[in-house]
DNA sequence: CGTTTGGTTGAAATGTGTCAAACTTTGTGG
DNA sequence: CCACAAAGTTTGACACATTTCAACCAAACG
């Protein structure tokens, strides 16, 4: 386990230290927990929240639906992501936020972070940064579905959200949970379930990962870098990620 | 044509009415005005930029390269947009901007965007806010690349340049300029130029549109919204849109 | 006015989707 | 803790949207 039982300050401390004020103010902030069940919606699309939510335990994903009913994931999110963090400066919210397993989150009104970017401008910008870097995954996302094979885009997001993970220490032994399920993984990369089944298959006989019983294994990161063109600059991470 | 000279001050009005202070010193600020030719590369992937620039006159787009040497247009941008505003908070640039057109293009040292955020928040809010704008149409053009056929792609891009040229004052009678070539919108939509050639032909067909020498006419706005499932919200225009 | 850039066409190749069925794991209530 | 239901995974055969390749044509430009 990382820093603290604050996943956003342990998220925080990733990319700069914080001063023992701005830690407090962060922990001083009222929030409301909740804890749900897995596949539950936690904001819609329409929604115009006064207040947005930290991911605390647990994976969540956004996504939209179309008129025939497919959805398309956008993002996945780990402890210490504010998926709906937008919501702040856009009234109404353009896509839904659902659970993928249990969790755990704690919402904050807007109002609090206002208060908080105003007073402590470095947690402020900081903040601006994350949404930043969420527009970065989204057009690297962008370049997988548009232009990479199946075996491409899933190898470059298995890379993607084991980064993450290690990234809140959430990694050891290039192992991680990864409670995703190849539906939700063809939701996310425009693929089929069935086409998605049969590229895990391929990445598993070329020997990159191990993906069973919503854990996985990478074998060889260099290869499975290189299978899905994966290079890290896009997500931004500032301090050096130890070789887990 | 509206408002003002400036086109980003004309970008800022379509959300919000500023004060004569914030509009001076929109006006005050310095920047360093250039003019580019067509097809050339304004910054590049991996830059470390110290000044982010306005679109002045003209189209741009932001891409990135694969190994192979495709390439992934994530956006196109019209006059008004700050097209590399992340790297305000963002060190290294994560893709290229290029020209599509001859431009002019404004740059504005971080700087002094810094120092007309903090002095006046309302437009430092409403920056912070271009960029989630940005986002999420990310997100949707993910869905487009995604789960829309050739045919949707294309109309859904359609629809959302028209929509965006009218909020800058750039539509007359359902018509703009858009000399965005065949070989452009496959490399935004993950098409080929071929296919992209047999779908604007079915969407002609269709009597959606018109779109010859540059010049896009809508025939049927209420078609063409329908053929691409488009839907404005994800734009986030607040101002009502009068409809040209 | 020739040269470059962009648009159009046809035929054949292919990656991925769809459908339908069987199998396996996970979670849960009795 | 078992047994069963539900959820997720795997497999095969076939269909199809889109790509690729290779020409040729039209328009724009210096």
């Amino acid at each position: 386990m990382t820093a603290s039982h604050h996943p956003l300050i342990a998220k925080l401390e990733s990319i700069f230290t914080l001063t023992p004020e701005e830690r407090q103010a962060i922990l001083d902030m009222p929030m409301q927990v909740q804890e749900l069940r897995a596949k539950q919606d936690i904001v819609r699309e329409g929604d115009r929240p006064s207040r947005s939510f930290v991911v605390l335990e647990g994976f969540t994903c956004m996504f939209k639906l179309t008129p025939k009913g497919e959805r398309q994931i956008m993002a996945f999110h780990i402890p210490g992501d504010i998926p709906d963090l937008q919501s702040l400066h856009l009234k109404t919210l353009d896509n839904s936020v659902g659970t993928i397993t249990r969790c755990k989150v704690g919402f904050i009104q807007h109002e609090t972070l206002r208060d908080l970017c105003s007073r402590y401008p470095r947690i402020g910008s900081a903040l601006w940064r994350e949404t930043l870097i969420d527009a970065s995954i989204f057009r690297e996302w962008m370049i997988s579905i548009g232009r990479r094979d199946a075996f491409a885009r899933l190898s470059h997001l298995l890379c993607e959200l084991l980064v993450k993970m290690r990234a809140v220490g959430l990694v050891e032994d290039h192992t991680c949970k990864l409670p995703i399920t190849q539906g939700e993984f063809g939701d996310a990369l425009g693929l089929s379930t069935v086409h998605i089944n049969r590229t895990l298959q391929e990445i598993r006989k070329a020997g990159l990962i191990t993906l069973r019983g919503a854990t996985l294994k990478v074998l060889d990161w260099d290869g499975l870098q290189k299978a899905g063109e994966f290079d890290p600059t896009y997500l931004h991470l500032e301090k050096p990620q130890a070789a887990a």
